[in-house]
DNA sequence: CTGAAAGCGCTAACAA
DNA sequence: TTGTTAGCGCTTTCAG
């Protein structure tokens, strides 16, 4: 049981002081270079593996740092944290993840946890987290960034674009390319706030050039392709001259896809049907699909940059600014422009 | 800041001991229910946070469950996931992930990492560390599981199916349904040691029944859409003639899917294009893609589960036997089967 | 550059 | 049912 090697261990194994063996192992900068060899070499020999809980608890800070997301099945945040590995490799920073599958009460247990094994940040998604833990997160003294929406009122820093917009943007590229009579497909709004915003975005922004009759189709539970597929026979046998569906993201959207291909709708030439994400399998469809491609690796990189750069002060901010940044985001066209 | 509340602080104001706070608050059996809830209304009122580093320290063990995948761009490790914490909702412990992207080198220092952490235990996938990775995961004094596959000896506990015979199993398969001229598309198998062996079962099956002569066309990098339509169009050119192209899994499969498709190549009439994994999306397709369906689901539960059935003793089971358990693999038909 | 003392916040093991 | 005594393994002072 090699794992019972402490570090007093192998300062004694060395001849030094647990001090010295201490610092030998980090760092060290006050440590002659001979010696901290010397200790690593017999650390290495004993199999010395250090522990963090220890460190930690010295320090009443860990090197852990959060990530609250909603879902894993959406590859979105899959690409959310590859961008915080990759901003935080080198830095001795490990983030340590949480999935709430859009559950606040999930949430609420999942960053109170988190927040017990006392993180050097922590990164959540959204800005709509419930009255108790915004609370939680208000209070906690640490960096603390809500990434992928910027509607609402950030807790401390946040890195995201504006949902509502994202959804108005794909109207008005679908009313620029000529488009008459829409529609909108998605599933688990209930949860789903951000995708609640683009719907919204969406809606107003018909209704502001007088489209109101927009029919819908919405389920419950997790986005899926097949939930698209399904909701889009329904909605094109009831509105049959539909000429744009916007989904709730992308997986939905494929659905819709692959219904219109086995019905043999021509796609894009008689409807368009618009996701949101622009996840890379979007670009390789046997028929284009039109959607808005979010940085998710940029918001990753940047949020855990955000951390970095507030690393070594334990406290937020003095100032009572709230910082947001703005991260794009492109529409990806692909729709068949008509000639009214 | 009220994160700088104690146990002591809630002792304190409870006019109890630190002991007694402390039982209290966690399962709280050898004290009277009104001072547990006396206890627990003042820690809420005080905005009293546990401290899980100490408790951790103290105890020589947290209840964290280190949980290493290769990817995360895969759903299926999602789903891994999701069953893994299916499995510990209400034990108290919490899941810890890491990704290593395949890379050796960065699962040794994400499992070192971890470790110093004094997880419960640990879940890492494939069978396949490196030396100094096994060793460590050999001599840590933890339950571990490792899951996905069987082809190989355990440290300690194992979960999964033997990734050569699915090869072997979907070889079968499209042999039975009457194919003849087969070949192979795959990405990353340099690193995913996993896709090798179903790739190795696939072609000795193939020769076993004297089918020596297949085509393959292999990228590194990850698997991706855009590579299995790029590959497919490329051997279908070079072997117009080909009637059935096993793939390294669902998403490189799905690009071969979408090809043939923009191709006006009649699926699964002339061409079986198979792949493995069964992700949800492979079921929507606009054309038929054969499979194999993982349990991915069960068997992140089935690892927890092991882990949990060792909770309480910090050592191995004494027995020197180690466990496997062999979870179930579907192949999905979904070919034309020919009349030769 | 190195060491000694003190303690991070909590809990096991006893006592009472 | 509750309290006391010792640490868990490390790091932060502050001296040498």
């Amino acid at each position: 049981m090699q794992s019972k090697v402490t570090l007093a261990d192998v300062a004694a194994a060395a001849g030094v002081s647990k001090m010295t063996a201490s610092r030998a192992m980090r760092g060290a900068r006050d440590v002659s270079p001979k010696t901290v060899e010397r200790i690593q070499r017999i650390a290495a020999e004993l199999g010395y593996m250090a522990n963090h809980v220890a460190a930690s608890l010295a320090n009443n800070r860990s090197d852990l740092i959060g990530v609250v997301v909603p879902s894993l099945s959406n590859i979105v945040f899959s690409e959310v944290m590859s961008g915080i590995e990759d901003a935080i490799t080198g830095s001795g920073l490990q983030p340590f993840f949480g999935v709430t599958g859009y559950d606040p009460d999930r949430e609420y247990r999942i960053v109170r946890q988190m927040l017990s094994w006392q993180p050097a940040g922590m990164i959540v998604t959204g800005l709509d987290q419930d009255d108790l833990t915004t609370q939680m997160l208000r209070v906690a003294p640490l960096p603390i960034v809500q990434i992928m929406d910027t509607d609402g009122d950030p807790v401390d820093m946040c890195v995201g674009f504006s949902q509502r917009e994202a959804g108005a943007g794909m109207a008005r590229m679908l009313l620029e390319a000529g488009r008459k009579r829409f529609a909108y497909v998605g599933c688990g709004l209930d949860r789903d706030t951000r995708g609640a915003k683009r719907r919204a975005g969406y809606l107003e922004t018909l209704a502001a050039h007088g489209i109101t009759d927009v029919p819908e189709r919405i389920v419950g539970g997790l986005s899926s392709v097949a939930a698209g597929k399904a909701m889009t026979a329904e909605i094109l046998t009831a509105h049959p001259k539909l000429d744009a569906i916007y989904y709730s993201n992308d997986d939905v959207a494929m659905g819709g896809l692959f219904h219109c291909m086995e019905a043999g709708i021509p796609i894009p030439d008689r409807l368009t049907i618009a996701g949101f994400n622009g996840v890379d399998i979007s670009a390789s469809l046997p028929a284009p699909m039109a959607t808005t491609r979010t940085a998710r690796r940029e918001i990753g990189a940047a949020a855990a940059a955000a951390i970095l750069n507030r690393q070594g002060r334990g406290t937020k901010s003095p100032l009572p600014a709230l910082q947001t940044l703005e991260v794009h985001h492109v529409l990806d066209a692909r729709i068949s422009v008509t000639t009214s």
